[in-house]
DNA sequence: CTTAAATACTTTTTT
DNA sequence: AGTATTTAAG
């Protein structure tokens, strides 16, 4: 193996091996690298076996890549050797040892709709007001509590107050109804791998035996579980080597804990720490201008990137009137790097703070024919006719899954109404078995003749894919189904544009069933619906196509384009929330801004709106985010795109912005910077009238804003 | 029980 | 503005 393309920190990071090692690597400097190095170093020089190696990634498309590219540095196969996110790990030592705590190992993985309507049902059954009780409030209350490994049992004996005491009766019941779905919640699934290995401490051991060496990347967004996991499994051999960089934490809304990074070598004794501050990825231009903004940070790890990459063009800023403006100056950006730049689509990137934002940005690519793919947002499993079919699929493999049979005992609609569905469900909890036993029962069912013999129809099916599914691939299952319920004339019935779409999404869903079943040894309807709830969209993502990428930044966490364009840099929306932040918020929003500009090999664009709609009114004014003054001035360029954009054939597409509040006649108009005696300085927000009558709406530093009649304030233009 | 119309809600970020 | 949920009419 030649280790001689790497840096002398890099290779120093791949050959140190014995005891805990903590690798602090910045943005681009060539962690996965050292990381699939590492792991080839570890079975090729140190005679490790890889199936005694854990690495874990942050998404499954990583882990994909890793595995691939260890494959070829070692050419040998390693599919024996487990690569996976957390979860991923987790879910699979679960199928294996979850017997052991009175699960069945055919257990499903609810999501967050499939938990929220749990967490609802448990906020009716406990006849609580939905009002006070908002179940989507309640069940992030219920999750924060599982990251930090708060029990229901040490939850209830420590709340005060009517409202946590419910909240906790609801997190007790809610876990008894997963249980008895034979259910887990993605929380649930770093949590039940750590109670087993308390409860049976030679499955740990096996583990630990298993796992001889175990490596973790992006290690500064792993939350309580997570870390828990990692030192349960390498206490013994302490043969653990994590990766990460602090400036890159921006996940501790999830539960994620810097200082399990920050604190890692007091954590698990003596340790080598190693820096890797050599960027290969970004122009000098761009990591400046990262740094500048990071660095007003309070809480970090002593290190700085350098680079021995091209100074670069600067930064360019855009100033734009509203969304639909925005929109326009991306696309005439895409365009003109396409045409003059010589990039294609797919290495450009624009990124957001949140999903709401691609909508405008996704309207005026599809009109002018730009290729876009939209990462996260409605992921496509996720979508209603999607969940409808996998409900299905997931209660043939597991007839205990309540939530599932709730969502599709009238679906394709078959007269199962409210209240046929409670009598079900009383039924079901007098006699302590599933709700599709009680179908079986029907006969102590006060229900209508036609109710009976739909839930017997109902019953039937199933039973028939019941006794059947494991001798048929996933794939013919799923085409059978459908052909049984008739739901594509379900669909087509109902004439409509948007039935269609989704006949077609449920199509979709049947193909990648059956490229699933073509690329797996595994093919089975359970493996299936296990890498279903894990996967995510990104995992789906293909980087080769042409196409412009669109997504959040957290979903652009470890990826790198040439060309980055972000968007909104608005305060409130970037950084996202109210101003009064607290300190810590703000940093992570400032990371999250470090992340976004680092995402960058050549050049960076960045806009802002000076008016925005939210949940599609009337426009209202916006200020430029603090991260842009944070910039250095000589590195950004540009106020208006006009001026560096040279908007020439394409005058089909120019656009006209969309005019805002008329301003003849005034001394001030909008966008205007002002100083006021008082309040100091200042931008018009606002105009209302003309002349020195004129109503001013200022906003000055601080983010107050006054409404000043033009000839009174002693403002001075700026 | 179903359908259509009125209304309420959405915008943090994700495994 | 777009989607999901609730309500009213049939």
């Amino acid at each position: 193996m030649k280790n001689t393309d790497l840096n002398l920190q890099q290779k120093k990071a791949v050959e140190l091996i014995g005891g805990p090692i903590l690798i602090f690597a910045g943005a681009g400097s060539g962690k996965t690298r050292v990381l699939t190095h590492k792991i080839a170093y570890l079975v090729e020089e140190v005679g490790l076996p890889s199936e005694n190696i854990l690495a874990v990634t942050f998404t499954n498309k990583a882990a994909d890549e890793m595995k691939q590219r260890v494959q070829k540095l070692l050419d040998m196969d390693c599919s024996s050797m487990s690569v996976g996110t957390f979860h991923s790990i987790s879910a699979r030592i679960l199928r294996r040892e979850i017997h052991l705590l009175g699960y069945s190992n055919d257990f499903v993985i609810y999501d967050q709709d499939d938990s929220r309507a749990l967490v609802k049902k448990m906020i009716g059954n406990l006849e609580l007001d939905e009002k006070s009780f908002v179940p989507k409030s309640v069940q992030t209350q219920i999750s924060n509590a599982k990251n930090k490994m708060i029990s229901p049992e040490f939850m209830a004996s420590t709340v005060e107050g009517f409202m946590d005491e419910k909240i906790s009766e609801v997190y007790s019941e809610y876990q008894k109804a997963l249980k008895q779905n034979n259910a887990l919640d993605f929380d649930d699934l770093l949590l039940k791998p750590l109670e087993i290995f308390k409860d049976f401490p030679i499955r740990l051991e096996y583990y630990q035996n298993q796992f001889r060496y175990v490596l973790v990347d992006e290690y500064q967004d792993t939350n309580r579980p997570q870390f828990e996991l990692v030192q349960a499994l390498s206490k013994e051999h302490r043969d653990v080597c994590v990766v990460g960089d602090d400036d890159q934490s921006i996940y501790s809304w999830r539960g994620a804990d810097v200082n399990n990074i920050l604190n890692f070598v007091e954590i698990f004794g003596e340790s080598q720490v190693i820096k890797l501050e050599q960027n290969y990825r970004s122009t000098k231009t761009i990591l400046e201008c990262a740094w500048a903004v990071v660095s007003k940070n309070s809480s970090r790890a002593e290190k700085k990137l350098w680079t021995e990459n091209k100074q670069g063009d600067k930064l360019a800023l855009f100033e734009c009137s509203d969304e639909r403006d925005e929109s326009w100056k991306v696309l005439n950006t895409i365009r003109n790097e396409i045409v003059q730049g010589d990039y294609d689509f797919n290495d450009l990137v624009v990124l957001y703070r949140t999903n709401a934002q691609s909508r405008v940005i996704e309207d005026v690519l599809r009109k002018e024919g730009i290729p876009y793919e939209i990462i996260g947002g409605i992921k496509f499993y996720a979508r209603k006719e999607v969940k409808d079919i996998l409900a299905y699929l997931r209660i043939i493999l597991n007839p205990s899954d309540g939530v599932s049979f709730d969502r599709i005992v009238n679906f394709p609609p078959r007269g199962i109404g409210k209240s046929t569905l409670k009598k079900i469900h009383n039924l079901a909890y007098e006699n302590d078995y599933t709700y599709l036993r009680a179908l079986g029962d029907f006969d102590y069912l006060s229900i209508g003749k036609k109710q009976k013999k739909t839930l017997h129809e109902f019953n039937q099916l199933i039973h028939k894919y019941r006794t059947s599914y494991k001798e048929e691939g996933a794939a013919s299952i799923t085409r059978d189904l459908l052909a049984d319920i008739d739901l594509q004339a379900y669909y087509e019935n109902q004439n409509s544009q948007e039935a269609l779409e989704r006949w077609s999404n449920v199509q979709e869903l049947v193909n990648s069933i059956a490229d699933f079943q073509e690329n797996r040894n595994e093919n089975s309807l359970r493996e299936f619906l296990e890498e279903v709830s894990l996967l995510t969209d990104i995992d789906r993502w293909n980087v080769s196509d042409k196409a412009v990428t669109l997504m959040t930044i957290h979903s652009a966490k470890g990826l790198e384009f040439p060309i980055v364009i972000i968007i909104g840099l608005e305060e409130g929306l970037f950084p996202l929330g109210p101003q009064s932040y607290e300190t810590e918020a703000l940093e992570e929003e400032r990371r999250l801004f470090y992340v976004a500009v680092t995402r960058a090999q050549e050049k960076v664009y960045l806009s802002y709106a000076n008016a925005r709609r939210r949940f599609g009114g009337i426009p209202s004014p916006t200020v430029q985010s603090r991260f842009i003054s944070e910039l250095p001035r000589e590195l950004v360029n540009g106020n208006n795109i006009e001026s560096y954009i040279k908007v020439k054939n394409i005058s089909r597409n120019s656009y006209t912005p969309s005019a805002s509040v008329s301003q003849q006649n005034t001394l001030f108009s909008i966008g205007d910077h002002v100083e006021h005696k008082l309040f100091g300085k200042g931008k018009i927000l606002a105009v209302e009238g003309s002349g020195g009558n004129a109503k001013l709406t200022i906003v000055f530093s601080g983010n107050i804003r006054k409404k000043i009649i033009a000839k009174y304030a002693k403002l001075t233009q700026r």
